[in-house]
DNA sequence: AACTCACATGAGAATGGTTGTCAACAAGGA
DNA sequence: TCCTTGTTGACAACCATTCTCATGTGAGTT
C-alpha cells in the first residue's frame, strides 16, 4: 500500500552546480506563490533561460527532497512548488483565488498530532496540513 | 489559480439507483481501508459484479460530493476512497504499512485553523489534515 | 404492459502531468 | 588537457483520470 513513504531525504548528496539549476533556484526565489513544474518551465522559457522540462522536474524533486522547497498538490493532482522563507517545519495558508501564501506555525497542531498518534499506538508519525481560504483582496 | 475549489456538494440531487452503484457501495461498506478507483474496479471484477471503470470513477466522485465517502490523495497522486463511519467532519490517521485507518476528531485543530485564518484576514477557509504513521502491528 | 425520456452505463479514445530512455554534454579532479 | 561521472534535453512511454457517444435502463405516464 504505502500511502506515505518514509524516506526523508537524508543529507542531500552534493549536487553539481549547473546553469539550469541556478536559473530555476533564482526564479523560485523571486516569487512567493506555489507554481507547477510546467509554470516554472514556461517562465524560464519566456525569460530566455531555456531549461528542459524533464530537468525542471528532476531539480524540483531534488530540491524538495533536500527540503529547499515545499511541495503540495492541488485538487486536480498537480504538484506545485514554492521556496519557503524558513527551514523550520511549517504549514501554509493559501488563497485559492490568487495563490498568495502565508507561512504559518502551529505548535498546538503539532502536539495534537503527536498526541492522537500516541493514543492510537502509531509511531513514526508525519502529517499533512494545509489551509485554503480567500484573502482580503478578493 | 484555484488551488482548492469551493464547491461543497450541495444536497446531492436524487441519483437513480443502479446495480452498479449498489455493488460499489456494498463493496466499500465491507472494507475499512482507503482504496483507489482502480482497486475497487478490480475487486468488483473478481467478485463477479462487473462494472465499467468509468462508472466506478463517476460514482466515487458522486459519493464523495455527497459526503458519503472520504477521499484523499496518496503521495503519488492517486485518489483513494473510503466509506467512513461518521458523517461528521473528521480526519484520518493512516498506517502507511497496512492502510489501517483511524478516524480522529480535533476540535483543537479546527479552532486553530479558524484562528490562523482570521488573523491573516482569510475568509471561507477549509483545511486538509491527514496523519500518517506506522501502527502497532508493524 | 407499452411508451417515453432523461439519466446511467460501458468500451475505448483522448488528455495531460510526470517519469523513463539514452545519447550528447559539462563540471571538477588528475 | 584528459577522464570520469553526474546532468541535461528531446521525445517516447506511462498511467490515472476524463471524455465521447451509442446503447441500456430506471420510473413515471398512459
Amino acid at each position: 500500500m504505502t500511502i506515505h513513504p518514509t524516506d526523508q531525504a537524508t543529507a542531500g548528496a552534493a549536487r553539481r552546480p549547473t546553469r539550469q539549476r541556478a536559473a530555476l533556484a533564482e526564479l523560485m526565489s523571486t516569487t512567493s506563490e506555489f507554481l507547477s513544474a510546467q509554470d516554472l518551465h514556461a517562465k524560464l522559457q519566456e525569460r530566455g533561460d531555456s531549461v528542459g522540462l524533464a530537468t525542471v522536474y528532476r531539480n524540483l524533486q531534488a530540491m524538495a527532497a533536500d527540503g529547499d522547497v515545499d511541495v503540495l498538490r492541488t485538487d486536480d493532482g498537480e504538484c506545485v512548488y514554492r521556496s519557503c522563507g524558513t527551514e523550520a517545519h511549517h504549514h501554509h495558508l493559501v488563497c485559492r483565488e490568487c495563490g498568495r501564501t502565508v507561512e504559518v506555525e502551529g505548535p498546538a497542531v503539532e502536539t495534537w498530532a503527536a498526541e492522537v498518534a500516541r493514543q492510537n499506538g502509531f509511531s513514526d508519525v508525519t502529517h499533512t496540513i494545509e489551509l485554503f481560504g480567500t484573502c482580503t483582496s478578493h
